[in-house]
DNA sequence: GCAAGTTAGTTGCACATGATACTAGTTAGG
DNA sequence: CCTAACTAGTATCATGTGCAACTAACTTGC
């Protein structure tokens, strides 16, 4: 039946990984919009803040793998909803110290347990060592996928 | 420092997943789009055509996981390019039955092994069991979501 | 055999995303 | 100093995406 030599789309890992990152990503997006009316960057943000305290959009930026666009425009809804708190950089006229505010802390307190219940949710019934092995294929494969963005792969 | 009680951004499946998707998705993204025109859902089109011959849009929904909007609009490119036939369903004239023009088969034929490296490069260095792991891994990760879609999960 | 409900597919719309261009502030070299 | 090159962050634009509404065609029940 199948015309091609070896090409399987079910089996073809960029595929099954971008299926299931969906998947997890639009239930995990649903939760937070739905709760608390957040987007998945702004709740990196929120946790990212909550982690390392006061941090500069480009830290921000370094630190999740997001669009400087991205972080900007994350920040900017967070800082409408007092959620986070600007300053200026003493050092640096240009960026800005984005820090928590206590209400920010409260609200990350708050969806903290949520995010970790999903995550035990999702892994519930799998071998832990077989989830060590996951987490770090999916570093592998990140870290591999940037490096050959810049090269040519040939067939 | 960290305000947490055990989130941590880095270690946290939902993002590590997104994250490593994202990075490889762009890559095999660019690399199709740059040589063949190809989009993502325009490319995974003519795969499961080339694998199941003549399907109707509602089976092609149902076998990728995309949107009946997505997979219309990447029909319509492609029989815009001569790439895909659409002729009409006997049996239901509401439908369409899509299958590889010749010159899709030879495209098909064109990107498959470029596809297949790509996979190869990116597991290269792995443990062949572990990628096997990784696989059915994200298939059960799937599938949870999939559940979890429906139910509330409390923290 | 025809009205009511369903399904296949398209279109319109609203929104998120990312590349590019721009502004304001900073550093380095002469 | 002061100009040129650079960086932080924002605004603008084009694109892709999915939801909802729509049309056309099919099915079911009476």
């Amino acid at each position: 039946m199948s015309a091609e030599g070896g090409l399987l789309l079910d089996s073809y890992l960029p595929y099954r990984l971008s299926v299931a990152s969906n998947a997890v990503s639009g239930l995990i997006a649903r939760a937070y919009e739905d709760r608390f009316g957040l987007s998945i960057p702004q709740w990196r943000l929120v946790c990212v803040l909550a982690e390392d305290g006061g941090l500069t959009q480009v830290q921000i930026v370094a630190r999740t793998v997001m669009d400087k666009v991205t972080v900007s425009r994350a920040a900017q809804g967070l800082v409408k909803r007092r959620l986070i708190a600007r300053s200026q950089n003493k050092s640096d006229g240009r960026s800005h110290v984005l820090a928590l505010s206590p209400a920010g802390r409260s609200l990350h307190a708050e969806i903290a347990p949520l995010a970790l219940a999903y995550e035990v949710a999702l892994i519930a019934g799998l071998d832990p060592g077989e989830v060590a092995v996951l987490k770090r294929l999916l570093g592998r494969l990140q870290a591999t996928a940037g490096q050959l963005a810049g090269e040519t792969v040939q067939p």
